[in-house]
RNA sequence: GCGGGCGUGGUGGAACUGGUAGACACAAGGGACUUAAAAUCCCUCGGCCCUAGGCUGUACGGGUUCGAGUCCCGUCGCCCGCACCA
């Protein structure tokens, strides 16, 4: 039996078809044991796995299966993200239907998950574009909107006018749609919003609370709900606005530059922008120019500051013989602050280049440290670092924070028109989020729209609003619109004849709860509040770090939501956060610039020639370029198959492989090479084992007294038992995976030393039962099958990992490194609980010390107990 | 521009809270076994010096310390996130 060679295929599908009949996956909700809940970011069924799922699900694998072994009921479900557009672009292009080709594909992909052996609970599997999930997520809708989390509102969206839809910032590229290449318009449209920036103090508060997150992550998420403190003023127009406003509203973080204030700015959508138009056709002409301008962040940054002279006039609040000019400016946003600025030139880069343009005074008010307040000047770069107040009246020589606060105070305490001109005010960044979408595969928004009635929610009885099959894509823009009958209805109100909302929702609406419905995926609620509340928080979640922002931040807000609806109860979704890297490859490229074609790993031959590495085209043995190592892509055609992989080498190898060298929050290479070290390893365990099975017997009773090389081989066992143990628990798959190299290697060699007597035929056992132990949540399969081998009758699937003697960690002796000023020169073995005198004594005996010395004493003699002797002379 | 991170052999990477730098693996070279290949096993493997042994070495330049890959300051390089947010 030993001798023959591990067959990966055979023995993985047989395996996998005893956990499956023996149901060893499947969770219950009712089980007592302490509870941990492993997921990983469901995918989305684009077809086929990629080596990037293999390595996400092959971490979360090996958490779920650890932490099984150490008792806990845990909770490992699979899911679909599976609504979105490449179902309709499929649809366009393959004359498909979205649902048979999401359908299709999810049972490729799950089939191809299967044989990767994960240890997940497959009956709790659903897909977001199931009828039975988005009816849920309607009731979810419907329930925010009576809580008054939802509404609706005019929004600026950007607009394909070819392909008939919105598209994302993301989605636009240098002004035009991604897809169709058309000029992107900016059109205002009644959207759907949640009231996520109810929340932004919250969400940034409690990110302080998610102390098993990356710190990246984090800070990611606090700069994107972006928290700033100011003030809002209002300046007094010297005549009224058109829209007769007597005051201009404006939010500043600096009011300590207020004396340095050169102009007021106005957003171009700003209502008094947007007023004044109706009568000035070149500020209407500017406005609408700047309208055209793309959302995308190049257009953006390369625009030039502009604006246009209103004519308005506002008093200065601290100086009632300072008049400012008010200009619209293409520069300021109206979703941000009062859409409407004062402006500090000297202490503003924007605002400087916007003075420079149009020839307004610049004048300093903060004196940078050790500066002549007299010659100080600004040239074309404005001063944003620390300094001193001057110039600027009752402020001069205050601090920046002082001169803050002295002039809140006083701004609060003037009135105007029957209100403070001043008020203390917290922004934020976020803001809320847009779910509609004018798509046909995604969740239908339940309401109805009525003549009389208005906007009506759907009755819940008449959940679900399904999706119609009969749909074509023959033309673009959403299909819903176009079906001949479906929009038709009657209102929930009245009874009237009524319309449905075509716009469906955002598919990241459809992640941002997924998480609560595995742990009750058939209740007829979205949840079943004490599943949810049972399992809940996920303790482990594992994903890219491409949703560091987005993903994350929806379903913390989704959380809260859940939690005012009564759904759940907590506020975070996830205790511990882990992000991964990804898989990288070597790309390979044949021929020379734009002749060139990428070529893929499958299609050339590498050789080693004289020491260097050449590629050749299989087919004709043309040579080959070797290029870069990136992100494995179709464009660049460096990706390799997980299928074509498991196939020759086995899912255990596969796994293996992923989990090794590099550190899972990096990236990893994916190399032929390495994939074949980790085949040998596999094949090195199994004689391995086989060796040991067939030369001892099991391990019955206590541990015989041990010496010699027995009790070093159990001290090995143990002490890797404990840095597997603690490195498993920590994520650190890769020093994991390093240490059980290095215990069989010790194996190994204790092998070859003898078996022969009862001693280390128990230690050896020991050592080989740890060793399938430690790596079966790596490698389930091969575990098995050697666990098997050694001659054990239960599945290790279901063992209990095993426990540290404690009293094995521990050496009599300590091997102290004796360095001389700082430079290692020798050792000094010595008993453990040797005092430091005697370290010293016996350090200072040692003939390399004495001869550093030369008969005089140390000048300083340095004993770190336990670690290290340092003797200077 | 703002914010964050990283820089260790030919390669991926180890090194707990400052305490023997290069664990473990891959690649390479040499050898054994074999008709041969594969597989397997053994040896070498940061650089320099003739060896015992020594010197030097964690991007570069300084500093703190008995002792620095690790802490501090500066420089260079790379990566990521955000970006007209007042």
């Amino acid at each position: 039996m030993a001798t023959e060679r591990y067959n990966a295929r055979e023995v993985e599908a047989r395996w996998q078809k005893i956990w499956n009949d023996k149901d060893v996956f499947v969770t219950h909700n009712d089980d007592p044991r302490d509870k941990y809940y492993v997921l990983e970011m469901f995918p989305y069924p684009s077809g086929r796995i990629h080596m990037g799922h293999v390595r996400n699900y092959a971490m979360g694998d090996v958490v779920a299966r650890f932490k099984r072994a150490k008792g806990f009921n845990v909770l490992h479900p699979m899911g679909w993200d599976a609504f979105g557009m490449p179902a309709e672009n499929a649809a366009m292009q393959n004359k498909v239907h979205p649902k048979d080709w999401t359908y299709d594909n999810i049972a490729a992909m799950r089939g191809q998950l299967k044989i990767m052996g994960l240890s997940l609970d497959w009956s709790r599997e659903f897909a977001t574009c199931d009828v039975a999930y988005y009816t849920q997520q309607q009731r979810l809708f419907l329930k925010f909107l009576e809580s008054g989390l939802v509404y609706r509102k005019n929004a600026k969206v950007n607009w394909d006018p070819v392909d008939m839809t919105v598209l994302a910032n993301e989605q636009v590229i240098d002004g035009r749609g991604w897809r169709s290449g058309a000029l992107v318009e900016q059109r205002e449209l009644t959207q759907w919003f949640f009231r996520i920036s109810d929340y932004s103090e919250d969400l940034l508060e409690a990110i302080e609370s998610l102390d098993r997150w990356p710190e990246k992550v984090r800070l990611m998420q606090k700069n994107w709900i972006g928290r700033s403190e100011g003030l809002r003023v209002r300046f007094e127009f010297i005549d009224a606005a058109p829209t007769g406003d007597t005051a201009l509203e404006i939010f500043t973080t600096r009011p300590d530059t207020l004396f340095g204030a050169s102009f007021m700015g106005l957003s171009p959508d700003h209502p008094i922008s947007t007023e004044l138009a109706k009568t000035n056709p070149e500020l209407k002409a500017f406005i609408d120019e700047c309208r055209r301008v793309g959302t995308s962040e190049e257009a953006i940054e390369k625009a030039e500051k502009r604006g246009i002279d209103t004519g308005l006039r506002v008093k200065h609040p601290l100086d009632d013989s300072v008049e400012l000019p008010v200009y619209v400016a293409n520069f300021i946003l109206m979703d941000y602050g009062t859409g409407a600025i004062f402006a500090c030139p000297a202490h503003d880069q924007r605002d400087l280049d916007f003075a420079r343009k149009y020839d307004l005074s610049v004048k300093p008010v903060v004196l940078p440290k050790n500066a002549d307040p007299a010659a100080f000047e600004i040239g074309n770069e404005a001063f944003t670092d620390d300094g001193t107040i001057f110039n600027s009246g009752f402020l001069d020589g205050l601090s920046i924070p002082d001169a803050k606060e002295a002039v809140a105070r006083k701004l609060e305490a003037i009135s105007i028109g029957g209100a403070p001109q001043a008020e203390r005010q917290v922004n934020y960044r976020l803001r809320d989020w847009g779910i509609s979408r004018q798509r046909y595969w995604g969740c239908p928004i339940p309401v109805i729209h009525c003549e009389d009635c208005g906007v009506v929610p759907e009755k819940d009885e008449n959940l679900p609003v399904q999706l119609p099959d009969d749909i074509n894509f023959d033309k673009p823009g959403n299909p819903l619109d176009r079906h001949p009958s479906w929009r038709e209805t009657t209102c929930p109100n009245c009874g009237k004849p009524a319309k449905r909302e075509t716009d469906t929702m955002d598919t990241f609406v459809d992640s941002s709860w997924y998480f609560a419905r595995f742990t009750a995926p058939d209740c007829d609620q979205p949840t079943d509040p004490k599943a949810a509340n049972g399992w809940l928080p996920v303790d482990q979640y594992i994903g890219g770090i491409e949703h560091a922002i987005l993903h994350l931040l929806y379903s913390r807000f989704f959380t809260r939501a859940m939690q005012k609806v009564g759904a759940l109860d907590l506020k975070e979704p996830f205790k511990g956060l882990f992000t991964q890297g990804m898989v990288n490859h070597e790309t390979y490229r044949l021929g020379d610039g734009a002749n060139g074609r990428w070529v893929s790993p499958a299609e050339i031959r590498i050789e080693d020639i004289d020491g260097s590495r050449r590629a050749t085209l299989l087919d004709t043995g043309d040579e080959v370029t070797i290029g870069s190592v990136e992100k494995m892509s179709k464009s660049k055609k460096n990706t390799v198959d997980p299928t074509d992989i498991i196939d020759t080498y086995g899912a255990d190898t596969a796994r293996w492989f992923m989990l090794s060298d590099s550190p899972p929050e990096r990236d990893v290479i994916w190399t032929e090479d390495g994939v074949q070290g980790a085949w040998r390893f596999v094949q090195r365990v199994w004689r391995l084992i086989g060796e040991i099975a067939e030369n001892s017997e099991p391990r019955g009773g206590s541990a015989p007294a041990l010496s010699g090389n027995a009790l070093a081989l159990r001290q090995a066992s143990h002490r890797t038992l404990a840095a597997v143990t603690a490195d498993l628990e920590g994520l650190g798959f890769n020093r994991a995976v390093a240490r059980i190299y290095e215990f069989v290697n010790a194996i190994g060699k204790a092998l070859s030393e003898g078996l022969n007597d009862a001693a280390m035929e128990y230690a050896v056992r020991e050592a080989a039962d740890y060793l399938v132990q430690m790596m079966a949540p790596m490698m389930p399969h091969l575990a098995e099958e050697c666990w098997s081998a050694l001659g054990h009758d239960n599945l290790i699937s279901e063992a209990n990992w095993p426990t540290v003697d404690e009293t094995l960690l521990v050496d009599d002796t300590v091997t102290y490194p004796i360095q001389i000023n700082g430079k290692r020169r020798g050792e000094l073995e010595i008993a453990k609980e040797a005092s430091k005198e005697e370290v010293e004594a016996a350090t200072l005996s040692l003939d390399f010390v004495q001869k550093a010395l030369d008969g005089n004493a140390p000048k300083k003699l340095i004993v770190v107990p336990q670690r290290i002797v340092n003797v200077v002379v």
